[in-house]
DNA sequence: CCGCTTTTGTGCGCGTGTTCACAAACACGT
DNA sequence: ACGTGTTTGTGAACACGCGCACAAAAGCGG
């Protein structure tokens, strides 16, 4: 009845097209050909792979795994299908095996220095959230434009002014930058961090950034994410209404 | 030759497939007809046409408010048709009507009451965000399981305990949850405020959750977003380094 | 050594979303 | 009043991703 059984693909998308020149459309861009909806769920199932390893679990079937996911069984093993033949048919997945193979798919068997621009409350909460360090990520350098802010410790690190951040970029070898500035300040930090080398952005600031279409950007929006929300409960109250009416 | 421009659909979803009964995919969901894939840019194109309105713009081509909305004009133009035929051919679109039915179709029109469920470093970053009260919504309610935190004033609200969650909820209208636990809370959480008639949930938790169905869930999930980062970066140095050799 | 069970890997049809391209519609100047 | 230029709205082609369903493979017991 209620319109929650998504059959098709779904949603959209929380990478930014960014600048690209609509007529050159080339398909065979995907470079080692694993499908970018794959490569978001990566993440997912190396999750509940890591769980499961806590608990005691060595082997796990797609089934298993679809479930602890929260995906389709033959998407999950068509998505590992993609970084090789890792399962053993009649058996299922070594767990240990597939934590291993999908660290390094997704590059996190060495760790990555992200800096945070921003030292708001989002930056903060990033900043001291745990969930990095043990993910193959490192907050290794926060930046602020306030003086105020400057010199504070925040999560074990010292705040720096912006105007250094072209020098702690080089320094720290940051290669993912995070975004969390007012929207005014928002555009001219990503140029900054592009300039600097940054090829990987984050950006939580509530507008759309322009970046050169061999930066990577992505976005997270708060303010969309509840609005979408409300639109499914304000239709949800609608239909109501109509099927009381219809009764 | 940077894989970036990306032609086809892109990326998963935010939204949950949460429990869904696989044979029963019934296809004919959606029940005014607007795509999912719309819906999810329409707060875009909202807060492009608000800034337009701060600037005195009273009128916008598809173009210019596809270029400040980072998408392409034509589904734009589609996007929009789905709420009805509210520009006029050979001048654009009325920027201070537009902002209006767009809205109205969001249900931002009336404002929604908010439960923030751990007032953890995010929880408090949510609770102070200022963009919520501009855009339809008000952060109503601050939960906490730490007797600790119980009692103390975040953004102007006095934090309660996580005790009187369903009497909150009930008293306050609360229509959206969002929770912001530790991961091994948030199933918990999730059950009550859906116990309780939640039907809107936003989950910042790292885990996967279940609920109902007919409730909505949608997912915002910081290292699932640096993971897909950090694919992509090391895609690229792996992709730079192959070329070297070919070279 | 063979057949049975379990589970992977994948070919295929389908629905969705995106993009192009164009006709209909509207304003405006003359 | 009428042509002209501009911009919307949309039909159609295309690309993509999803999920079913099944064959190939592996283990196991007799």
């Amino acid at each position: 009845m209620s319109g929650s059984t998504m059959s098709g693909s779904a949603v959209p998308a929380n990478r930014e097209p960014a600048s690209s020149v609509p007529g050159s459309g080339a398909s065979a861009s995907q470079a080692r050909g694993i499908p970018e909806a794959s490569i978001a769920r990566l993440p997912l199932y190396l999750r509940a792979l890591q769980s499961m390893a806590d608990r005691g679990v060595t082997t796990a079937s797609s089934q298993q795994l679809a479930v602890a996911s929260g995906v389709n069984s033959a998407k999950l093993r068509k998505d590992l299908s993609h970084l090789g033949s890792y399962g053993t048919r009649g058996v299922g997945y070594e767990v240990a095996y597939l934590v291993y193979q999908i660290s390094r798919e997704l590059g996190l068997t060495q760790d990555w220095a992200v800096a945070i621009v921003g030292v708001g409350n989002l930056g903060r909460a990033l900043a001291n959230y745990g969930g990095f360090a043990s993910r193959g990520f490192r907050a290794a350098c926060l930046v602020d434009a306030d003086p105020a802010q400057v010199g504070q410790r925040v999560g074990g690190l010292v705040v720096h002014h912006l105007d250094d951040l072209e020098r702690l970029i080089a320094e720290h070898r940051i290669a993912i930058g995070v975004i969390t500035t007012p929207a005014s300040a928002a555009q001219r930090v990503a140029d900054r961090l592009v300039a600097a080398g940054v090829r990987s952005v984050l950006n939580f600031a509530p507008t759309v950034l322009t970046v050169p279409p061999d930066v990577e950007l992505r976005k997270v929006d708060l303010s969309t994410e509840l609005q979408i929300l409300a639109f499914h409960e304000q239709r949800r109250v609608t239909c109501t209404a109509d099927t009381a009416v219809s009764l």
